[in-house]
DNA sequence: ATAATAGTGTCTTTTAGACAATATGTA
DNA sequence: TACATATTGTCTAAAAGACACTATTAT
């Protein structure tokens, strides 16, 4: 019968994007060093086999990952792809579906996690530009890079950088969590009329700004499932 | 060790799209009636378990079902997404990553192929309104909307529908192929200001189009790898 | 000449970018 | 009051939509 088919692995990863200081970070766990473990002692996605017995789908399996390991439990998640083929784990033929989440600052809170024999996994959050200059395991990088392409196109035209922000939070933390995104500066206006002509913020009070400045007007997402789309993508992406 | 997880079952789907008769239409096979076969005679997309002795990868494996099923070798062809749960397969837990494929309407030829006991499998291009109302097998009709979707959600936005054509073509061909997927008319001179300032066309003779009428430039895709993205959506999509 | 379809031009509308100006809070 | 930052306004530019107009070919 064709479900006697040798069956591949199946494994998820989870690529977790923060801001912190300014700077996109990702989230890493450093590979056990035991024999036998393949990339031993080299960061990587967090991410891990799927379990048939505990995970009752793809979804809440990498949910599952996300609270284990950054302590969150309903950030945005979105499937980024699935990389499937003979060589890139050294067990055998394997897939990994991978995921992404975007979790707001604040609540990125690490964990060290105890693993099956009790010892710490190394966890930490790595800025982009150090994260692309590590020898990764698997394909990892690969998929972090697309995972950042993914993200990068996306705040050209949806209103996603905004699940960067805990809420509530003001016009000019928006147009930094999208300036950070983009690694590049927007126009202040032409930025705050795109943001309230789409409709996705509900006025939510006024926060003090500090130092001696005006205070700013607060909004929340009218939903936190999904970003909305712009009808236009910002200019300088051309 | 991880690796001794049980392993769920992994299986490919492919969505091909093909324009017939001014309509879309979509690849169907009908599942064996055997005992012991899920959904038996069901209309189901081409699929089928990944067979880690004879794919090399995941997109080796779709492109080897397109191959047999609709006897094309490299039409545009792009990750769906991947389903995985306990419940989708009443064989077991099992994860399927689905392709689509643009196949142009010319190379859309059917191949009825032989299955492993050498009885034919009914094979048929479908309609999208028609494949909406089957029942089809698992969750097919999920991957179905799922592919729809994102065709028509890029089509508002990249050259994709030139995928749905063959080599070399018209504007009002290319028209005509984004009026099919968007099910909505575009204005002529809109479309054809927005295809020429996008470069993804090189011109290639001239061709006659019948009933003494005039005689239309011909051109072809720079790059039948990838479409291009347009700086703005067609603005009846907001 | 006529019909049929390809291709162009013009005007309006929408939205973004540049950037100056105004508003409002704290020290 | 002075300063810092939020917020608004004005002008220009780019691109799309509407739609009328011109061009070219077969009969």
């Amino acid at each position: 019968m064709s479900s006697n088919f040798e069956r591949p692995l199946a494994t998820v990863d989870v690529v977790m994007f923060t801001a912190i200081a300014r700077r996109l970070h990702v989230l890493l766990v450093q590979r056990p060093g035991g024999a036998g473990e393949p990339y031993p002692e080299r960061w990587a996605l967090p991410g891990g086999f799927v379990d048939v017995s505990q995970d009752a789908s793809l979804v809440a399996c990498a949910k599952r990952k996300l609270l284990a390991k950054a302590g969150v439990s309903s950030p945005y998640l979105e499937q980024l792809g699935t990389w499937g083929d003979g060589k890139r784990d050294p067990r055998g033929w394997c897939i990994t579906t991978a995921y992404y989440a975007l979790v707001p600052t604040s609540e990125a809170s690490l964990r060290g996690e105890p693993d099956g024999a009790g010892a710490l996994v190394p966890t930490r959050w790595v800025a982009l530009q150090e994260a692309l200059k590590e020898r990764l395991a698997f394909d990892h990088r690969e998929i972090l890079q697309a995972a950042i392409a993914r993200l990068r196109g996306k705040a050209e035209y949806t209103s996603l950088p905004a699940f960067l922000l805990p809420e509530p939070f003001t016009l000019p933390q928006l147009q930094q969590a999208y300036e950070i995104v983009l690694e590049r500066p927007l126009d202040k206006s032409a930025f705050r009329k795109r943001m309230l002509d789409a409709q996705f913020l509900k006025e939510d009070g006024e926060v003090p700004v500090g130092a001696g400045a005006r205070t700013a007007q607060a909004y929340r997402l009218r939903s936190r499932r999904e970003p909305v789309v712009f009808p236009r993508m910002f200019r300088s992406a051309e």
